[in-house]
DNA sequence: CGTATTCTTGACCGTGCTCAAGTCCCGTGG
DNA sequence: CCACGGGACTTGAGCACGGTCAAGAATACG
């Protein structure tokens, strides 16, 4: 649970050790290829579940057999939480990338987390996070160009995965194929392609093996409207 | 709250008598009139509101001053409950109709559900068919036609407000602009105008004083995909 | 080294946007 | 009761962003 502490404690005043109950009650998986389902939709889910390397979507099909992704796991991400309540999944989600995972019976999950006011906080810290970044993603597919979609995406996923590395870089890895941004943000693989080309001729990125360089993020900032904030709460008061 | 009593009593077997602590705690707000903010971004909100009559958006305004509507909230909606833990709104929330709710310092909100697991399960189920939406939305915006678009939302809104008032009615009421839909689904009024007209056209429905009527439910939900599931939820486990 | 997958580029097309003019509706004041 | 004015809606014409189809290049992998 090296990267959700990671992500919490940026922004949650919380001792690790609190997260001792939940790691000693809950099991690693096994390694999971790319495109292995975790959830499928219609599933009963049972187990609460945070990822500890790697990549995984939330996605739905549509009838005409598209992908929609809802939103990008990385590690550290939290999900099946849900299912304290509601015990069929509507939507799928399945590992993008090589991928390991620590899961937990859901009923154990509220029992340690109940009993400490910290972890309650972080927890909602976590859904509240969530929220936020489906909320940006309606802006993002619904009220933006293509190419502010695209470095929009790029820098959300840049500062999260900075966050549990500990640390900003320009070079981003990008383990997955074009077709991944092309289902995430409701554009074409073909578009995605043209895209990637006009960023890197207007010399904001460069592609690096197995990722991209960030060359000039003030300026994929403005042509994006990206604003960290949604990414970065502040402002805590703890309420338990 | 009778809507809201409306809408969880739907789904989880609770007694009307279980809300009698938060309607005591809570008050009743003047009259508001459509365009007017409750909520804005930046705002530190303590409370949380329960829509008791009228219509209210989720909205955040772009650089260019484009208005994006996140989410729509008819009565027994909820909202301010994130202010649990983050107090700075990220979006704004106003009436698009005359509009009147009720709100509760959310420490007391807090201390009252704690005490009663059916009212946990309750806004949990809150919670998370608001989410439900959400990701509907994202669906709606991101993966379908114009038309797809209009339809759902409509089937959506139909849907809702029946279960607040009891029974599904072919009559929708729709105290709103073409402007509202224009910036729920990421489309121009114009386009949304001749959407209508072609709605009209196709026979699946008609225009009435105040709103639509629904003339052929069935072809409107082949033409847009509209699986309600994610309005009604069902198989729950109460964990509290 | 050969095959498959992913990426790139070109040409053409269509959905939905913009701009603009016109119509309808309703409230207000003469 | 009618004239006026403003907002919302409608309709037309032209345009642009991004989609589709298709072929070729690059990369990965067995």
């Amino acid at each position: 649970m090296n990267p959700l502490y990671a992500r919490i404690s940026q922004s949650i005043d919380i001792n690790r050790n609190a997260f001792a109950p939940l790691l000693e009650a809950s099991s690693l998986s096994a390694i999971l290829a790319p495109d292995e389902a975790i959830i499928l939709e219609g599933d009963t889910v049972r187990s609460m579940f945070v990822i500890e390397s790697g990549w995984a979507i939330r996605y739905r099909i549509l009838n005409d057999g598209r992908r929609q992704i809802l939103n990008v796991l990385l590690p550290g991400d939290c999900f099946g939480i849900r299912s304290i309540l509601k015990s069929e999944a509507d939507h799928n989600i399945s590992a993008v990338t090589d991928m390991q995972f620590r899961s937990l019976n859901v009923e154990a999950f509220v029992d340690i987390v109940k009993k400490d006011d910290k972890l309650t906080s972080a927890f909602w810290w976590v859904a509240l996070q969530e929220e936020a970044i489906f909320r940006e993603h309606i802006i993002r597919v619904g009220a933006r160009t293509a190419t502010e979609r695209l470095v929009h995406l790029l820098l959300e996923l840049n500062q999260r995965v900075s966050i549990v590395e500990g640390g900003v870089s320009d070079f981003l890895r990008l383990p997955v194929p074009q077709l991944f941004f092309a289902d995430a943000l409701s554009l074409s693989v073909v578009h995605i392609s043209r895209t990637f080309t006009k960023l890197k001729l207007m010399g904001v990125i460069e592609m690096a093996p197995g990722g991209i360089k960030i060359m000039d993020r003030e300026k994929m900032v403005a042509l994006s409207g990206f604003d960290d904030r949604y990414l970065n709460p502040t402002n805590f008061k703890l309420i338990a």
